[in-house]
DNA sequence: CCACTTTTTGAATGACTGTTCAAGATTTGC
DNA sequence: GCAAATCTTGAACAGTCATTCAAAAAGTGG
């Protein structure tokens, strides 16, 4: 119900999906959704919630399950790149969504963006487990920037069409952009 | 005339501008913008290619003002940098453009990835005069990376109010994201 | 089996969408 | 200074939008 949502306004935003493309996609009627959630707003807000909420406990879980933070880092970060080769790759709907809404102080503006400061404070609160404070900030920002620049770099080739996919592996996307924030904890992605 | 065009779909994006919006923008009649542009579709073609047009433009001069490729090539970014921690940061209109239209094979979304396309050729043209064609354009790549980083990131900082702005000096944009592709060419952003 | 509450239904609503085009204004050619 | 051609105007159009709500269905307690 909410997952069908996430899918629809993951993949079209929140202007470009009708609420009855989200009748059609989640198969309740409209009565049904406006007094579970309110209104269209109501119910984005609803799916991006879940869907940051997802994503943190998967970083959480990548994290904690390598033998070190910076290989645990290393890992989520690969991962992503694999996911942003892949075909019909859609972003993150974080990322969509601040950039979507960003005019006139909307609501769901501020909500993706305090997700995406969650996510940044979460990398930040397991970095200080082993670097200053000063540095472990600076870290976490630049995974961020990294992050974000894999999302929407990926995105465009993965939507290009396949005769663009080579080039992908060609530019060796892991190669050039995982050394930096890494070179001392994760010596192993470093060329 | 596309210039208003221009500043409207920036800001909120093809769907959330309604041809209304765009009359009062630029004072003409419906009538007068159907006649020369077709419709919407036309109009925000006209004005995507019109900004992309400047901002290669604006690349080159950039470049080519600059004592030595890497060096105008760091210019660029540092621009971007001081651009992306002003307040009322707009982001990059190719960009928002590309992720918010991305469903379903899209004509303007395939028009702003092109036209990404293009600044990444650009500055692979100038990078191959230095470097070998591979490693020229591995550097573009991880320039376009970093480029879409920065565009995302410092959006992010921009729009979250006056109380967030110090801890983007904080976090050091600048020296956290430039050090990279850079190690050799612009040993000045190297730290 | 009934009376009562809760949930579900989906057609209807008014506002707004992108787009059109006949009528009016302006320019052009002579 | 007129007639033809071109451009401009903005009210009107059909369609879609988010949203509502009376009526039907399902659930509940005794």
């Amino acid at each position: 119900m909410v997952r069908q949502a996430i899918g629809l306004f993951w993949r079209q935003g929140f202007s470009a999906s009708s609420m009855q493309q989200v009748v059609q996609a989640t198969g309740l009627n409209p009565g049904s959704i406006y007094l579970a959630f309110g209104n269209k707003e109501g119910l984005f807000r609803e799916a991006l919630d879940r869907y940051a909420q997802e994503g943190l406990a998967m970083i959480r879980r990548t994290i904690e399950s390598a033998p070190s933070i910076g290989e645990g880092i290393c890992r989520h970060l690969e991962g992503v790149i694999e996911e942003a080769t892949k075909r019909n790759y859609k972003s993150c709907f974080l990322v969509k969504t601040q950039l979507e809404l960003s005019a006139q102080g909307n609501e769901l503006y501020k909500l993706a963006a305090a997700k995406l400061d969650e996510v940044e404070a979460l990398f930040r609160g397991y970095l200080e487990k082993e670097y200053g404070r000063e540095l472990a900030q600076r870290r976490a920002a630049s995974i961020m920037l990294h992050l974000f620049g894999i999302r929407v770099y990926g995105y465009r080739r993965a939507c290009a069409g396949p005769a663009r996919r080579p080039s992908v592996a060609a530019v060796g996307l892991g190669s050039v952009c995982l050394p930096v924030p890494f070179s001392t904890p994760c010596s192993r992605v470093h060329n």
